[in-house]
DNA sequence: GTCGATTGGTTCAATATATGAACCGGCGGT
DNA sequence: ACCGCCGGTTCATATATTGAACCAATCGAC
């Protein structure tokens, strides 16, 4: 592993939990060397990549960010290309939606969107990764994703996050294969014990898989009798999305979807 | 120079004016040789802070950065908490008014408003990065900044944006004593042959120069009449900004500005 | 006050890691 | 078929990274 990819890992650290973090905390977290994780903080505090909190020496994330975000976001704008997609599926179904795209080994939130018409509303954190092994949308990019995909996975120490989570790389599998062969991911208390899940594969105009949309719910939501009214909304949303962003579903995944 | 920061300075080379960089170019404007550019890129690529346009091979910013930024501005809403006090202070004196962070040998944008009472108007890009030697918030900076500042700033070249661009070493040290001996800096046609501006520094909680707040106006809009009245609301927006951050102005500049 | 256990930060020899000149294969134009 | 340019790769060299040990300062208990 690279020193760059060490010093980018340090920033994965920071999280809306956790936005400070001090010198000896990141040694334990990112499990290096102080000497190491020192330099490494110092060099990003230079880019303007970290910010120290002058009083507590603790290490934020710092400008440099904002700015790049800017730019990306102005040159490439895939969250607000995504949003009224996003908003509209929101609609349709009354529940939350969201797409998030794959970033190494776990997904990244794009963007969201919760009607909010009930009285109970799933948590949505868009500054939160989502995991590969504990998500309706993980699922879908294992099971649609590059087949070196799930090997990563599995070799990473599966975490639970909540009674659901796939923590044995077995049952990862199987549930990746059941996803590939329906076309759609579900989920039910894989990373929080209130909220059921469904997620399909969202591709790039490349035709490789970009990341995934899902609908999430309170489990007392996610019944049977509306399932089939989710998979319809998510496979009409991967259309849209489609081609919003110029991507191209395989082919395979047409035919499964039109059979049904 | 460490190889994080190299890697990041590759960053910096992503603008709103060139989003997408393939490896030659990166090579050129980075000035390094091919095979470690391209092993940073790489590098980059695989922590999802840069994506790859898979027909064309350019590289442009990932997602990685987006999330990055959401968890910065969750946790320290810098931009959140400076936009009502630049807002107030745009509508009051009817100009472009912009707050930016020093951050290395540069100024990054943090918040801006233009109140758009005229027929012309300001260009102002928040993704764009502000140069010490062309800007008034630069000046200031240098002025009330670390003394190593305009160290580092006249050592490396000092590229010309517009006409008022202070290229010359000496010119800009005595730019910036004369923005010192004022406590407000002023530059006309610095970063754009149309623009003049003035702007004050900005201090942290910990009385350390955290970066600059500006008055940014067509050339025929600042004139001898007006500048009174621009430096007064500069003032009192240091204060406010101070306020709002907690930041303590340093006595010397408080004395300075008591006396006029 | 004195310990002891934190904290953030620094040093320097050992070595793992980054480096870059040369190379490869593909593409577009002539 | 040639040329130049593109993105990407190789491998010996040497440079930059590493980490155990070490400081200095701070906090809390006694």
């Amino acid at each position: 592993m690279g020193t760059i990819t060490k010093a980018l890992e340090l920033l994965n650290l920071f999280s809306v939990e956790r936005p400070e973090i001090g010198l000896g905390d990141a040694q334990r977290l990112s499990g290096r060397d102080k000497a190491t994780v020192h330099r490494h903080l110092t060099e990003l505090l230079e880019n303007g990549f970290l910010e120290q909190n002058q009083t507590s020496r603790a290490y934020r994330l710092g400008p440099a960010i904002l700015r790049l975000a800017a730019v990306r976001e102005r040159s490439f704008p895939l969250r607000s290309a995504l949003q009224p997609v996003v908003d509209e599926l929101a609609w349709e179904v009354g529940e939350l939606v969201h797409v998030s795209a794959l970033q190494g080994r776990a997904l990244s939130p794009v963007c969201h969107r919760d009607p909010d018409i009930h009285g109970t509303r799933v948590h949505f954190d868009e500054a939160e990764l989502l995991p590969l092994n504990a998500t309706s949308s993980g699922l879908a990019a294992l099971a649609f994703g590059p087949p070196e995909l799930m090997a990563q996975a599995a070799a990473a120490p599966l975490t639970r996050h909540a009674a659901g989570s796939l923590t044995d790389p077995a049952a990862l599998a199987a549930a990746a294969a059941a996803a590939r062969a329906r076309g759609i991911s579900a989920l039910d208390r894989g990373f929080d014990d209130e909220v059921a899940s469904m997620a399909a594969p969202v591709f790039g105009g490349d035709g490789r898989l970009m990341g995934a949309v899902s609908i999430a719910t309170p489990r007392h939501r996610m019944t049977d009798a509306r399932r089939p009214e989710f998979e319809r909304a998510l496979r009409r949303g991967v259309r849209r999305i489609s081609r919003a962003l110029g991507g191209a579903i395989p082919a395979e995944l047409n035919q499964l979807w039109d059979e049904t």
